[in-house]
DNA sequence: AAAGCGTGGGC
DNA sequence: TGCCCAAGCTT
Protein backbone atom coordinates (compact mmCIF):
# COMPACT_ATOMS: atom_id res chain seq x y z
CA UNK A 1 0.00 0.00 0.00
CA UNK A 2 1.55 3.65 -1.09
CA UNK A 3 0.44 6.45 0.90
CA UNK A 4 -0.97 9.76 -0.72
CA UNK A 5 1.84 10.95 0.54
CA UNK A 6 4.09 8.93 -1.25
CA UNK A 7 1.99 8.57 -4.52
CA UNK A 8 2.34 12.48 -4.78
CA UNK A 9 5.69 12.56 -4.19
CA UNK A 10 7.21 10.03 -6.34
CA UNK A 11 5.15 11.50 -9.56
CA UNK A 12 6.34 14.67 -8.71
CA UNK A 13 9.33 13.26 -8.65
CA UNK A 14 8.97 11.36 -12.01
CA UNK A 15 8.77 14.77 -14.14
CA UNK A 16 11.23 17.18 -12.28
CA UNK A 17 14.29 14.44 -11.27
CA UNK A 18 17.21 16.88 -11.41
CA UNK A 19 19.95 15.10 -14.12
CA UNK A 20 22.89 14.69 -12.02
CA UNK A 21 26.00 12.78 -12.88
CA UNK A 22 25.80 10.37 -10.23
CA UNK A 23 21.98 9.24 -11.04
CA UNK A 24 23.22 8.44 -14.88
CA UNK A 25 24.00 4.64 -12.80
CA UNK A 26 23.52 2.95 -9.95
CA UNK A 27 27.38 2.09 -9.24
CA UNK A 28 27.78 1.84 -5.23
CA UNK A 29 31.16 3.40 -5.77
CA UNK A 30 30.05 6.32 -7.84
CA UNK A 31 26.68 6.85 -4.83
CA UNK A 32 29.53 6.77 -2.64
CA UNK A 33 32.14 9.31 -3.66
CA UNK A 34 29.05 11.54 -4.67
CA UNK A 35 27.27 11.50 -0.91
CA UNK A 36 30.92 12.10 0.49
CA UNK A 37 31.46 15.06 -1.66
CA UNK A 38 28.23 16.09 -1.20
CA UNK A 39 28.34 16.15 2.98
CA UNK A 40 27.83 19.90 4.15
CA UNK A 41 28.68 21.20 -0.13
CA UNK A 42 26.74 22.19 -2.72
CA UNK A 43 25.60 20.24 -5.40
CA UNK A 44 26.69 22.63 -8.22
CA UNK A 45 29.89 23.04 -6.28
CA UNK A 46 30.17 18.92 -6.11
CA UNK A 47 29.65 18.77 -10.04
CA UNK A 48 32.68 19.19 -11.54
CA UNK A 49 34.99 17.74 -8.79
CA UNK A 50 32.82 14.41 -8.85
CA UNK A 51 33.89 14.25 -12.95
CA UNK A 52 37.76 14.22 -12.14
CA UNK A 53 37.21 12.16 -9.89
CA UNK A 54 35.43 9.59 -11.68
CA UNK A 55 37.60 9.65 -14.51
CA UNK A 56 40.86 9.43 -12.20
CA UNK A 57 39.81 6.44 -9.54
CA UNK A 58 36.75 5.36 -11.87
CA UNK A 59 36.49 1.85 -9.26
CA UNK A 60 37.37 1.30 -5.39
CA UNK A 61 40.66 0.07 -6.77
CA UNK A 62 41.86 2.25 -8.49
CA UNK A 63 41.25 4.76 -5.73
CA UNK A 64 43.23 2.56 -2.89
CA UNK A 65 46.18 2.38 -5.33
CA UNK A 66 46.20 6.15 -5.91
CA UNK A 67 49.00 8.50 -3.65
CA UNK A 68 48.06 10.42 -0.95
CA UNK A 69 48.95 13.66 -2.75
CA UNK A 70 46.86 12.56 -5.71
CA UNK A 71 43.82 12.08 -3.65
CA UNK A 72 44.22 15.33 -2.30
CA UNK A 73 45.36 16.96 -5.11
CA UNK A 74 41.94 15.82 -6.82
CA UNK A 75 40.33 17.27 -3.76
CA UNK A 76 41.83 20.51 -3.23
CA UNK A 77 39.55 23.07 -3.20
CA UNK A 78 36.41 20.94 -1.82
CA UNK A 79 37.08 21.67 1.80
CA UNK A 80 36.59 18.94 4.87
CA UNK A 81 40.08 17.19 3.89
CA UNK A 82 39.45 14.17 5.88
CA UNK A 83 36.64 13.51 3.58
CA UNK A 84 39.39 12.46 0.57
CA UNK A 85 41.60 11.11 3.97
CA UNK A 86 38.74 8.78 5.01
CA UNK A 87 37.62 7.78 1.13
CA UNK A 88 41.20 6.98 0.57
CA UNK A 89 41.31 4.48 4.04
CA UNK A 90 37.86 3.05 3.22
CA UNK A 91 39.25 2.08 -0.23
CA UNK A 92 42.07 -0.21 1.13
CA UNK A 93 39.69 -1.58 3.50
CA UNK A 94 36.84 -2.54 1.15
CA UNK A 95 40.15 -4.14 -1.34
CA UNK A 96 41.13 -6.34 1.59
CA UNK A 97 37.96 -7.07 3.51
CA UNK A 98 35.27 -6.76 0.57
CA UNK A 99 36.83 -8.11 -2.58
CA UNK A 100 36.41 -4.36 -3.78
CA UNK A 101 32.65 -3.85 -3.51
CA UNK A 102 30.84 -2.07 -1.15
CA UNK A 103 28.33 -3.84 1.34
CA UNK A 104 24.81 -2.74 0.95
CA UNK A 105 23.94 -3.48 4.40
CA UNK A 106 23.87 -0.33 6.84
CA UNK A 107 26.04 -1.40 10.36
CA UNK A 108 28.95 -2.83 7.54
CA UNK A 109 28.64 0.45 5.97
CA UNK A 110 29.02 2.14 9.24
CA UNK A 111 32.19 0.61 10.02
CA UNK A 112 33.85 2.48 7.42
CA UNK A 113 35.43 5.61 7.93
CA UNK A 114 33.69 8.70 7.50
CA UNK A 115 30.78 7.14 6.67
CA UNK A 116 28.19 8.05 9.42
CA UNK A 117 24.71 7.16 10.17
CA UNK A 118 23.02 9.37 6.93
CA UNK A 119 26.00 8.33 4.31
CA UNK A 120 25.37 4.28 5.11
CA UNK A 121 21.42 5.29 4.83
CA UNK A 122 22.04 7.08 1.87
CA UNK A 123 23.92 4.09 0.10
CA UNK A 124 21.67 1.60 1.82
CA UNK A 125 18.94 3.42 -0.07
CA UNK A 126 20.63 4.97 -3.10
CA UNK A 127 22.71 1.95 -4.65
CA UNK A 128 20.91 -0.83 -2.71
CA UNK A 129 17.08 0.34 -2.32
CA UNK A 130 16.77 -0.86 1.20
CA UNK A 131 13.56 0.29 3.18
CA UNK A 132 15.94 2.84 5.32
CA UNK A 133 15.70 6.68 5.61
CA UNK A 134 18.56 9.03 4.95
CA UNK A 135 18.05 11.61 7.36
CA UNK A 136 19.90 14.98 5.69
CA UNK A 137 19.47 18.44 6.01
CA UNK A 138 16.69 18.30 3.39
CA UNK A 139 14.65 15.63 4.46
CA UNK A 140 14.52 17.42 8.18
CA UNK A 141 14.05 20.38 6.98
CA UNK A 142 11.12 19.16 4.52
CA UNK A 143 9.95 16.68 7.40
CA UNK A 144 9.72 19.42 10.13
CA UNK A 145 7.47 21.63 7.61
CA UNK A 146 5.08 18.52 6.82
CA UNK A 147 5.20 17.72 10.78
CA UNK A 148 5.27 21.02 11.59
CA UNK A 149 7.51 19.65 14.26
CA UNK A 150 8.40 22.55 17.02
CA UNK A 151 11.80 21.10 18.11
CA UNK A 152 15.02 21.09 17.45
CA UNK A 153 15.10 18.41 14.25
CA UNK A 154 18.79 17.24 15.13
CA UNK A 155 17.48 16.48 18.85
CA UNK A 156 16.74 12.58 19.93
CA UNK A 157 13.26 13.31 20.09
CA UNK A 158 13.37 15.61 17.11
CA UNK A 159 15.52 13.16 15.05
CA UNK A 160 12.89 10.55 16.41
CA UNK A 161 9.79 12.02 14.93
CA UNK A 162 11.09 12.58 11.62
CA UNK A 163 12.48 9.05 11.29
CA UNK A 164 9.54 8.15 12.17
CA UNK A 165 6.97 9.86 10.14
CA UNK A 166 9.53 9.14 7.09
CA UNK A 167 9.11 4.89 7.59
CA UNK A 168 5.79 5.41 7.88
CA UNK A 169 5.39 7.00 4.50
CA UNK A 170 8.24 5.01 2.65
CA UNK A 171 6.79 2.69 0.07
CA UNK A 172 8.38 -0.62 0.40
CA UNK A 173 10.97 -1.25 -2.35
CA UNK A 174 10.67 2.25 -3.47
CA UNK A 175 13.36 3.65 -1.16
CA UNK A 176 15.83 4.65 -3.87
CA UNK A 177 13.18 6.86 -5.42
CA UNK A 178 11.48 7.75 -2.30
CA UNK A 179 14.68 9.51 -0.80
CA UNK A 180 16.06 10.84 -3.79
CA UNK A 181 12.25 12.84 -4.11
CA UNK A 182 12.28 14.28 -0.80
CA UNK A 183 15.99 15.65 -1.62
CA UNK A 184 15.16 16.69 -4.57
CA UNK A 185 12.03 18.69 -2.96
CA UNK A 186 13.77 20.20 -0.44
CA UNK A 187 16.30 21.40 -3.24
CA UNK A 188 13.84 23.02 -5.73
CA UNK A 189 10.27 23.40 -3.94
CA UNK A 190 10.82 23.06 0.17
CA UNK A 191 13.80 24.94 -0.01
CA UNK A 192 15.32 26.84 3.11
CA UNK A 193 14.22 30.77 2.89
CA UNK A 194 10.84 31.29 0.79
CA UNK A 195 9.69 28.21 0.17
CA UNK A 196 7.66 27.60 -2.94
CA UNK A 197 4.54 26.35 -1.26
CA UNK A 198 2.05 27.24 -4.44
CA UNK A 199 3.93 24.68 -6.33
CA UNK A 200 4.17 22.14 -3.87
CA UNK A 201 3.28 18.92 -4.66
CA UNK A 202 2.84 17.95 -0.60
CA UNK A 203 1.32 21.26 0.00
CA UNK A 204 -2.16 19.36 1.21
CA UNK A 205 -0.28 17.34 4.05
CA UNK A 206 1.87 20.49 5.18
CA UNK A 207 0.98 21.24 8.71
CA UNK A 208 3.09 24.33 8.81
CA UNK A 209 2.11 25.62 5.22
CA UNK A 210 -1.67 25.31 6.66
CA UNK A 211 -0.87 27.06 9.44
CA UNK A 212 1.42 29.48 7.65
CA UNK A 213 4.84 28.95 9.66
CA UNK A 214 6.61 27.63 7.18
CA UNK A 215 9.36 30.19 8.02
CA UNK A 216 9.88 29.21 11.56
CA UNK A 217 10.51 25.46 9.98
CA UNK A 218 12.84 23.67 11.36
CA UNK A 219 13.23 25.51 14.45
CA UNK A 220 17.10 27.35 14.37
CA UNK A 221 19.12 27.05 16.98
CA UNK A 222 21.95 29.36 17.75
CA UNK A 223 25.34 29.81 16.36
CA UNK A 224 28.33 31.27 18.64
CA UNK A 225 30.02 34.24 17.02
CA UNK A 226 33.38 33.43 15.38
CA UNK A 227 36.26 34.78 16.36
CA UNK A 228 39.51 36.83 14.32
CA UNK A 229 42.55 35.55 14.39
CA UNK A 230 46.39 36.85 12.90
CA UNK A 231 48.81 34.94 11.96
CA UNK A 232 52.35 35.46 10.05
CA UNK A 233 53.69 32.56 7.60
CA UNK A 234 57.56 32.05 6.63
CA UNK A 235 58.63 31.62 3.13
CA UNK A 236 62.16 30.26 3.23
CA UNK A 237 64.25 29.97 0.50
CA UNK A 238 67.54 27.88 -0.21
CA UNK A 239 68.31 28.67 -3.66
CA UNK A 240 65.63 28.94 -6.74
CA UNK A 241 63.78 26.61 -3.49
CA UNK A 242 61.07 26.83 -1.26
CA UNK A 243 60.45 25.32 1.77
CA UNK A 244 56.94 23.52 2.92
CA UNK A 245 55.65 21.15 4.91
CA UNK A 246 53.13 18.49 5.27
CA UNK A 247 50.48 19.24 8.37
CA UNK A 248 49.63 15.98 10.57
CA UNK A 249 46.40 13.96 10.00
CA UNK A 250 43.53 14.99 12.09
CA UNK A 251 44.08 18.77 12.39
CA UNK A 252 42.74 21.55 10.56
CA UNK A 253 43.84 20.93 6.97
CA UNK A 254 45.40 17.57 7.38
CA UNK A 255 47.65 16.16 5.30
CA UNK A 256 47.93 19.19 3.03
CA UNK A 257 51.77 21.29 2.33
CA UNK A 258 51.42 24.75 3.91
CA UNK A 259 54.09 27.52 5.08
CA UNK A 260 55.50 27.36 8.18
CA UNK A 261 54.41 29.75 10.77
CA UNK A 262 51.53 30.26 13.29
CA UNK A 263 49.14 32.38 15.43
CA UNK A 264 50.03 35.55 16.81
CA UNK A 265 49.87 35.74 20.01
CA UNK A 266 49.26 38.77 22.29
CA UNK A 267 51.13 41.80 22.47
CA UNK A 268 53.53 39.90 20.15
CA UNK A 269 55.13 41.61 16.80
CA UNK A 270 54.85 39.77 13.43
CA UNK A 271 58.10 39.37 13.50
CA UNK A 272 59.04 37.81 17.00
CA UNK A 273 55.91 35.72 16.66
CA UNK A 274 57.01 34.03 13.07
CA UNK A 275 60.35 33.74 14.50
CA UNK A 276 58.99 32.11 17.83
CA UNK A 277 57.00 29.40 15.51
CA UNK A 278 59.48 28.76 13.05
CA UNK A 279 61.96 28.12 16.16
CA UNK A 280 59.58 25.82 17.84
CA UNK A 281 58.29 24.32 14.28
CA UNK A 282 61.32 23.77 12.97
CA UNK A 283 64.18 24.45 15.28
CA UNK A 284 66.05 27.00 13.17
CA UNK A 285 66.68 30.52 13.44
CA UNK A 286 65.55 33.08 10.56
CA UNK A 287 66.21 36.64 9.63
CA UNK A 288 62.55 37.66 8.97
CA UNK A 289 62.79 39.98 5.69
CA UNK A 290 60.39 41.28 2.66
CA UNK A 291 56.74 40.70 3.52
CA UNK A 292 55.17 39.16 0.66
CA UNK A 293 51.69 40.01 1.15
CA UNK A 294 48.41 39.98 3.38
CA UNK A 295 45.77 37.11 2.72
CA UNK A 296 42.16 36.87 4.32
CA UNK A 297 40.41 33.93 5.03
CA UNK A 298 37.50 32.47 6.32
CA UNK A 299 37.32 28.87 8.20
CA UNK A 300 34.08 27.26 9.88
CA UNK A 301 34.82 28.98 12.89
CA UNK A 302 37.28 31.45 12.40
CA UNK A 303 38.55 34.44 10.56
CA UNK A 304 42.42 34.95 10.16
CA UNK A 305 44.31 37.29 8.55
CA UNK A 306 48.28 36.04 7.36
CA UNK A 307 51.04 38.16 7.13
CA UNK A 308 53.39 36.44 4.65
CA UNK A 309 57.16 36.92 4.92
CA UNK A 310 60.16 36.30 2.95
CA UNK A 311 62.96 34.99 5.61
CA UNK A 312 66.36 34.15 5.37
CA UNK A 313 67.76 30.58 6.66
CA UNK A 314 70.80 30.80 9.37
CA UNK A 315 72.70 28.05 8.52
CA UNK A 316 71.10 24.71 10.09
CA UNK A 317 68.29 22.15 8.00
CA UNK A 318 64.79 22.45 9.16
CA UNK A 319 63.81 19.71 11.37
CA UNK A 320 59.85 18.03 11.04
CA UNK A 321 59.01 18.74 14.79
CA UNK A 322 55.21 19.49 14.20
CA UNK A 323 55.14 18.49 10.48
CA UNK A 324 54.53 15.04 8.87
CA UNK A 325 57.38 15.94 6.28
CA UNK A 326 59.11 18.55 4.47
CA UNK A 327 60.47 19.38 1.66
CA UNK A 328 62.23 21.71 -0.23
CA UNK A 329 60.53 22.57 -3.92
CA UNK A 330 60.93 24.82 -6.75
CA UNK A 331 57.94 27.16 -7.02
CA UNK A 332 56.81 25.56 -10.60
CA UNK A 333 56.64 22.59 -8.51
CA UNK A 334 54.29 23.70 -5.66
CA UNK A 335 51.20 23.23 -7.84
CA UNK A 336 51.51 19.19 -7.52
CA UNK A 337 51.37 19.42 -3.64
CA UNK A 338 48.20 19.89 -2.29
CA UNK A 339 47.21 22.79 0.31
CA UNK A 340 44.57 24.78 1.33
CA UNK A 341 43.35 28.42 0.06
CA UNK A 342 45.83 30.67 2.06
CA UNK A 343 48.29 28.03 1.34
CA UNK A 344 47.64 28.38 -2.72
CA UNK A 345 47.03 32.04 -2.48
CA UNK A 346 50.78 32.13 -0.74
CA UNK A 347 51.99 29.56 -3.42
CA UNK A 348 51.06 31.95 -6.61
CA UNK A 349 52.70 34.97 -5.32
CA UNK A 350 55.90 33.39 -4.93
CA UNK A 351 55.54 32.12 -8.68
CA UNK A 352 54.25 36.17 -9.42
CA UNK A 353 57.06 37.39 -8.39
CA UNK A 354 59.58 35.09 -9.65
CA UNK A 355 57.63 36.48 -12.72
CA UNK A 356 55.48 33.91 -13.87
CA UNK A 357 51.80 34.76 -14.10
CA UNK A 358 49.46 32.50 -11.87
CA UNK A 359 47.65 29.88 -14.03
CA UNK A 360 44.04 31.40 -13.39
CA UNK A 361 42.25 34.09 -11.09
C1' DA B 1 27.46 16.33 23.56
C1' DA B 2 29.43 20.30 22.07
C1' DA B 3 33.05 21.61 19.15
C1' DG B 4 36.18 21.07 15.36
C1' DC B 5 36.42 20.60 10.58
C1' DG B 6 36.58 24.23 4.43
C1' DT B 7 34.81 26.61 1.00
C1' DG B 8 31.81 29.37 -2.03
C1' DG B 9 27.53 31.67 -2.85
C1' DG B 10 23.32 34.34 -1.84
C1' DC B 11 21.26 38.25 0.06
C1' DT C 1 29.46 43.60 4.81
C1' DG C 2 28.59 39.90 7.63
C1' DC C 3 25.91 36.18 8.29
C1' DC C 4 23.70 31.97 6.95
C1' DC C 5 23.75 28.27 4.58
C1' DA C 6 24.94 23.29 1.75
C1' DA C 7 23.17 15.61 0.69
C1' DG C 8 27.70 15.29 8.08
C1' DC C 9 31.45 12.85 10.59
C1' DT C 10 34.35 12.37 14.56
C1' DT C 11 35.78 12.72 19.22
Amino acid sequence: MVSTVAQSLLAWYAKHARDLPWRRQRDPYAVWVSEVMLQQTRVETVIPYYSRWMERFPTVEALAAASRDEVLGTWEGLGYYRRAHNLHQAAHMLVTEYGGKLPGEVDKLRRLPGIGPYTAAAIAAIAFNRDVVALDGNLRRVISRLIDLPIDPRSPEGESQLRSWALGELPSGRSSTFNQALMDLGAMVCVPRIPDCVTCPLAQFCLAFQRDVQDARPVRTQRRPIPHITAAAAVLRRGEQVFIGRRPEGVLLGGLWEFPGGRLEPGESLETCLRREIGEELSVEVEVSAKLGIFNHTYTHFHVTVHAFECELKGEEPQALEHSEVRWVSPENLEEYPMGKVDRAIARTILEHAGRPSVSG
